[in-house]
DNA sequence: CGAGAGCGTTTACAGTTGTAAACTTTAATT
DNA sequence: AATTAAAGTTTACAACTGTAAACGCTCTCG
């Protein structure tokens, strides 16, 4: 339905706020952002119009101002951010980047019994396949036709 | 010493070209990414003129052309990235989205032994402290004086 | 040695982002 | 009803991005 999520790292800003209190006023937000990053009132406005255009934000008149309210998840919305990460490598990289982040994140013991507990119930592949396009990743130095011409002594085709 | 590492989506591409060749020049990174997006070999130039001079490539003159090479580490510079959006959110909310990413991410047996092997020597604290801005995490909510003012109390919605 | 091929550099240009002032509309107060 | 304060809207503007054409230097081939 929606188009790829584009939330930007000021915008984020203020979707936590309201993330937070489910309803916020451009004044609660200011008061927050200000604290926080010493933004201006007029700056917290911008982005609370560039969020409200965008979809991600609703304003609703409440008696005295404007409320404005999200349908967006947070979670959720930080996951269509990380997917456009992760795609930026093979998808056989994962499980190392997976195990680094396991091992910088802080967490308790119940934080840790649930993931094995994930993992336990983790279903495994024979095989994952290297989803690089070619000549973007090392998976496919083996593959017959590679696409880059080894730069040596060949002079090189131009084709246009 | 570098300030933080800023790659952006298209830089990125050609990144990987250098990654997965070790040495490239221009004419294999814009036989790839003409093959994959369709740029031109101008745009290509332009990245890695912007590449260049943001130090992530080296330039090295071979016999009749330049060859591009990077010191950076390419799962580590994702790292870096991650670690952005991963700060959007509330630190004891990420073993959270752990448990979505290893649900998602497809692997085979080794994959999981090796995280479930991380997990078993994965360290836990007693707690984990909440790392947010208050007014930017419920975490917040039970803490003494709350930035937010309460609005009203009168509700009016009209949710559709 | 001159011409063309190849490659890096400069210039271009629209769209997004970060930050904010100025302007306008609306609602409360006197 | 007029004044004013608050909130939304418009305008601003530089930096960064995505894409690419034009320009210029140098190396190689004839």
């Amino acid at each position: 339905m929606s188009e790829t999520l584009n939330i930007s790292d000021a915008e984020w800003e203020v979707m936590r706020v309201v993330w937070a209190s489910g309803e916020s006023t451009s004044q609660d937000i200011t008061t927050v952002l200000n604290g926080k990053r010493g933004w201006s009132q007029s700056t917290v406005k911008t982005l609370l119009g560039r969020l409200t255009r965008k979809g991600y934000l609703q304003a609703r008149k409440n008696a005295r101002h404007f409320v404005y309210t999200t349908h967006l998840d947070e979670p959720d919305s930080l996951k269509q951010e990380l997917e456009g990460l992760l795609s930026r490598i093979c998808s056989r990289k994962i499980p190392n980047l997976l195990a680094y982040l396991i091992e910088k994140t802080p967490m308790i013991a119940k934080d840790r019994a649930m993931l094995e507990q994930v993992l336990r119930n983790k279903q495994v592949v024979a095989e994952v396949p290297c989803d690089c396009y070619p000549g973007q990743c090392t998976c496919h130095l083996h593959a017959s036709g590679t696409i880059l011409s080894q730069h040596s002594n060949e002079e090189i085709s131009h084709e246009n």
